[in-house]
DNA sequence: GCATTTTAAATTGTATACAATTTAATTTAT
DNA sequence: ATAAATTAAATTGTATACAATTTAAAATGC
């Protein structure tokens, strides 16, 4: 069976990582329930929090989303009343999102999100931290800002 | 801003395990284009090539996934020809995934996917393996193979 | 200056994820 | 043995993801 290793199933770090993801999004699923959030709703407030009134490519840039996903999305937390999406008067095929007071305001409710999601789970914010800068390493390794064709985004 | 850090976007290990999962599927995608499989698929096939005949059940144990994911998607790879599915006599509430031939053999082009598609993203399989082990190790604390009203699946 | 190209969102279509419910079969308790 | 509880899939409904296309606006080339 040793010539069968390389497609293990649990040799594969892309198992790893997609079953890890699955899993944390479901430990943050009860607390982002108590803000009426779910967890990509969560992310896309959370780079919103840290940066307000940006256009919607900005923000997929920033979440490695496009307007796909996005949109819709962006469209519900308008109704949820979070945010607005309004044309860029300087550039109308821009649309850009703006967090409301209500939008703003959740944030206090956010701050201790974090901290209790991994105290339930039993990992401390070290061991998080950790993992997340191994992730981060490998994550520029990956993605380089994107290959080929995606090279014209310089993002930022 | 340093009362913000515990919910700065890149601050979150949630983020960077959820970016990473959908960068390594998309990276992926072209060599399972290959093979004509989604990445589910595939993560689906990895498992029934190393573990054939078994339920839905034990196959969503194995990779974490209920039968409202797997129910459809083992529909597509019979209608594919790459498996049947069929109630188990001794308990007709179970349903038998078994590959077929067409299944078997695809093993041997799925061979090495893994290697060409990190070696294209320029990770060595030490890297790639380091950072696997590390997320297991995380996985066994925030999963000790379910909580409370799971605990009852002992799976194996 | 205007046709061509590029760009940003939105839309369309396919494929997940998963909670919650339903259906049918099996097991348990009495 | 049979009602009640449990279990395995399937189904239903909602929310992503994302490739590919479309639409409208802005930038570019000549």
């Amino acid at each position: 069976m040793q010539r069968d290793a390389a497609i293990s199933l649990d040799n594969q770090l892309c198992f790893a990582v997609y079953a890890l993801s699955r899993e944390i999004t479901k430990r943050y699923q009860p607390y982002l329930k108590e803000l009426g959030l779910t967890y990509t709703q969560y992310i896309t407030m959370l780079a919103l929090w840290e940066d307000d009134r940006v256009a919607v490519k900005q923000l997929g840039a920033r979440l490695l989303l496009d307007s796909g996903t996005l949109t819709p999305l962006l469209k519900k937390l308008e109704t949820m009343g979070h945010l607005t999406r309004s044309r860029d008067p300087s550039d109308e095929r821009s649309v850009i999102i703006a967090l409301t007071d209500q939008g703003k305001k959740l944030k206090e409710q956010a701050r201790d999100v974090p901290g209790r999601m991994f105290c339930q789970a039993g990992v401390t914010l070290e061991e998080a931290d950790a993992l997340r800068k191994h992730i981060a390493s490998m994550m520029t390794k990956v993605q380089p800002n994107g290959i080929e064709e995606e090279l014209k985004n310089d993002d930022l």
